[in-house]
DNA sequence: ATAGGGTTAG
């Protein structure tokens, strides 16, 4: 009942897109001038005997192709089967079953992926358990899960790499609740877990912070010792879970390490917070025999960022290229505007913007944006928001964050001014929702939410401790209240923040001294942080708090992010 | 023949 409150939100990156489709030619068959020749007019006798439906030529042609260096690509195949089927040719249709498969895999586009998929389905391929794996493979890495679990539902026998496609699918597509629920079914079904189900399992507990699981799977996951793919997975887990304790002794148990678990382990040690660990373990990085890659250099660069190194960080960026022979990237520049806006030296940053051999996007802006919201630089912040907002018009993020500068300088009219424009253009604020793991059941709050069935208790609990930390000095800082968009504009509604119902259900129900781990759809503010800390160290107690983009581990009345967030 | 892993910003 709980978990299906998670169900709505999304973290991740969107689908990618379907891109345009054209012949792909392979150059080193024979010098540039012939191929583009040859192909070309046997290009145009494939097109040709297709439109004649005239298949064995047309087969005949596409191999001519093929030896011609011309690769055979959905396109070519999409023309076949329409030939096929216009000729109710099915046995010639099944000639081409396997060339299917492997344009398939290779199909990258939507419109062509859907004439393959009818003509599939009319020569009498859907039957078959290959040719159904690769279309729900395909759907869901081109973003379509709703169309992969058509496929997947209506088949009649389904075997274990199935379930792994459709479970890969959806914990690769951010609906890993869904990807959660197959993994049940899959199991009810009596299929048992190989490496690839446990990978995406894994993913899936990463995605939603679920350590308990997490923990679970990894007990399943020693049967595969030497799986280099399954391990880099199960670090992953641990570090994404904040229990960079686990993730170390995984990694250093492990047989084999590609660059893939170098580089989760040190973005992994810098996104918790343990920058000087990265580094460190950079260091031993290039002892070893593995070479860094594009992104181990950005997880060096975020360390650096958020130590605030900014000669290690100059020094990492400028040498890339010569000792690793990476060119810097767009990327690794937006981390060092941040590494420099970070550190204070805003007008540096805004001169690597100006100087970067790219385009700045959003990101680049949205990484000066958040300096300026830390060193109270009003005017850029203004500037680098205008830029995203022209740039990403549809960002709840920076109209919060723009909304929140001018709230910090006392600009109400401003304010009302930002909140008139979304209102305009139709753009609302996520509601806040943070969610625990408690014996293996996920508990999700809502802000302001009564839907718990303990949470009288919670709400009395709460105030209690809010009566405990006020005398220690807390001072519930109702600024935060003013910078709430919707639906939270009671004066009182940020004592009912979803963090801390969610705290405070955690030190009810878990055993003493076991950290309470929180996991966050929106960042957290400045009032439920300072309520964090302050618990942590009134209660004795490590939380770990995952919001969108960072973690913070509050210990001892101190957070991890150094309060730069 | 079909399936699984890492990055910045928000």
């Amino acid at each position: 009942m709980i978990l299906k409150a998670v169900s709505k939100l999304k973290w991740t990156k969107p689908s990618s897109q379907a891109r345009q489709f054209s012949l792909t030619i392979t150059p080193p068959v024979a010098s540039c001038n012939t191929i583009t020749r040859n192909s070309s007019s046997l290009l145009d006798d494939f097109t040709r005997f297709c439109y004649q439906r005239d298949l064995p030529r047309a087969m005949k042609a596409m191999h001519a192709m093929q030896c011609h260096g011309v690769r055979a690509d959905s396109v070519t195949y999409a023309e076949l089967i329409k030939c096929c089927l216009a000729r109710h040719a099915v046995e010639e249709a099944k000639l081409v079953h396997n060339h299917v498969l492997s344009v398939l895999r290779a199909c990258d586009s939507l419109i062509i992926l859907r004439q393959l998929h009818c003509g599939i389905i009319k020569v009498g391929f859907e039957s078959d358990v290959f040719v159904r794996s690769a279309l729900i493979d395909i759907y869901a890495k081109l973003g379509e899960l709703r169309n992969a679990e058509c496929v997947f539902n209506e088949m009649p026998t389904r075997d274990l790499v199935v379930w792994n496609s459709i479970i890969g699918g959806f914990a690769q597509n951010s609906d890993v609740d869904e990807a959660l629920n197959l993994y049940k079914r899959m199991k009810r079904a009596g299929f048992a877990a190989d490496q690839s189900t446990l990978t995406s399992v894994l993913r899936a507990c990463t995605g939603l912070a679920l350590l308990e699981l997490g923990t679970q799977v990894h007990v399943h996951v020693l049967k595969y010792d030497h799986d280099l793919i399954l391990n880099n997975a199960l670090l992953d887990m641990y570090c994404k879970c904040g229990s960079l304790e686990d993730a170390m002794s995984v990694f250093s148990r492990m047989i084999q390490k590609d660059v893939i678990s170098w580089s989760t382990m040190i973005s992994g040690l810098a996104q918790n917070g343990y920058s000087q660990e990265a580094l460190k373990l950079f260091e031993s990085m290039k002892v070893s025999r593995i070479k860094p890659n594009y992104i181990t250099i950005v997880g060096v660069l975020f360390a650096c960022s958020h130590a605030g190194f900014v000669e290690d960080g100059w020094n990492h960026f400028k040498s890339m290229k010569k000792f690793y022979g990476i060119d810097p990237g767009r990327e690794h520049y937006s981390c060092m505007i941040d590494l420099l806006g970070r550190a204070g030296k805003l007008h540096e940053a805004v001169k690597l913007i100006h100087e970067m051999p790219y385009e700045p996007d959003a990101v680049t802006w949205r990484a000066l944006l958040g300096a300026c919201k830390v060193h109270r630089n009003t005017d850029l912040a203004i500037c680098a928001a205008k830029k995203i907002l022209n740039l990403d018009p549809q960002d709840p993020g920076t109209y919060i964050l723009l909304s929140n500068i001018y709230a910090n300088s006392q600009k109400w009219d401003e304010v009302a001014e930002v909140r008139k424009t979304m209102r305009a253009r139709g753009i609302t604020k996520e509601p806040g929702c943070s969610w625990i793991e408690v014996n293996k059941q996920i508990h999700a709050f809502n802000v302001a939410d009564s839907s718990h069935p303990q949470i009288d208790k919670i709400n009395k609990h709460l105030k209690h401790l809010i009566q405990k930390l006020v005398g220690v000095g807390y001072a519930p800082d109702t600024n935060y209240v003013l910078q709430d968009l919707e639906g939270e504009q009671k004066e009182d509604s940020i004592q009912y923040h979803s963090e801390k119902l969610a705290i405070v259900f955690g030190l009810m129900s878990l055993t003493q001294g076991k950290t309470i781990r929180i996991r966050k759809n929106l960042r957290i503010c400045g009032d439920c942080h300072t309520f964090a800390k302050l618990t942590a160290k009134m209660e004795n107690q490590t939380i770990v708090i995952r919001d969108p983009i960072r973690y913070h581990h509050f210990q001892d009345g101190n957070c991890s992010c150094g309060d730069y967030w």
